[in-house]
DNA sequence: GGAAAAGTGGGGAAAAGTGGGGAAACCTTT
DNA sequence: AAAGGTTTCCCCACTTTTCCCCACTTTTCC
């Protein structure tokens, strides 16, 4: 279970170390893409090549899912840790996210089953938004209970 | 069941003791997360991971679950407690619940099947405005016997 | 009143996060 | 094809934070 919420550095060789908390569970291998909301997923490898035959499945006769392929595949990587818990993170998926060159700051966010990373403003930006209607979040919960 | 309230500290290492009566009912281990009206929500692993699941369950193209998943995940953490019964509050959750550095007093109160932590004024207020307005719980009481 | 348990505080060891340097690999250029 | 330069990767070292253990005070219970 990725719980919790982290603010590391981007360090301008790409390098993000990952909380000592989720490395356990991801293990040696993992993978990072492009995710909804202009962040970045990382995946233990078995999740994720779960989810990539998923994709991989899908028809090729539908347009849609001609282009999801392309967009999960092409800005997917996979990655391992370096001596430190830390891994590299391709420059397109920086760019992708927003994560600036010099000692960006990211917000590394525990999500259940993956880890979202987010530059750091993003991240602040999804959070205002709750904070400014926490209703919804409360309904949404009512009906979970 | 959880029952009562206790006025503990936080000391300046976000450490918060938890009340004696309440740790066999806890078990070993346990999950913190941010709650409605500004506490926090301190659960019992099972019913935690099943609460967990059902966040998890919501569909990812729905962009308010994906809000909601964000939230609920990112300040949540699985805790345990040292050899005094105590258990490590993180920062973020002790920022939103307004736990200040040095020394708070927080609220621990029983809610039955969970266990609220509150920063201490805000516990007052609640308490104040309940105790201004004693008859709308009287009706809601009044439905339920 | 005494003993046990509960709550609180502090200090030291270990781990986590961060930055930098050097070697190897790659690409480009001459 | 060789040299130069760039990039990548790995390793080491420092700083900060976290965790664990011990000791003391207060409360509770017999």
């Amino acid at each position: 279970m990725f719980l919790g919420r982290y603010e590391h550095t981007v360090d301008n060789k790409g390098r993000v170390a990952i909380p000592a908390k989720f490395r356990g569970e991801l293990g040696e291998r993992m993978y990072v893409t492009r995710w909804l909301d202009k962040c970045l997923a990382l995946y233990p490898a078995p999740t994720f090549e779960t989810l990539a035959s998923k994709i991989s499945a899908l028809s090729i006769a539908d347009q849609n899912a001609r282009q999801l392929r392309r967009i999960f595949f092409s800005d997917a990587a996979d990655l391992e840790f370096d001596r430190q818990g830390r891994i590299n993170l391709p420059a397109n998926l920086r760019e992708f996210a927003g994560i600036g060159e010099d000692d960006a700051e990211v917000m590394v966010v525990g999500m259940n089953d993956y880890i979202e990373i987010w530059a750091r403003e993003k991240w602040l930006e999804v959070q205002n938004e709750v904070e400014d209607d926490p209703n919804s979040i409360a309904a949404q919960l009512a009906q979970l209970i």
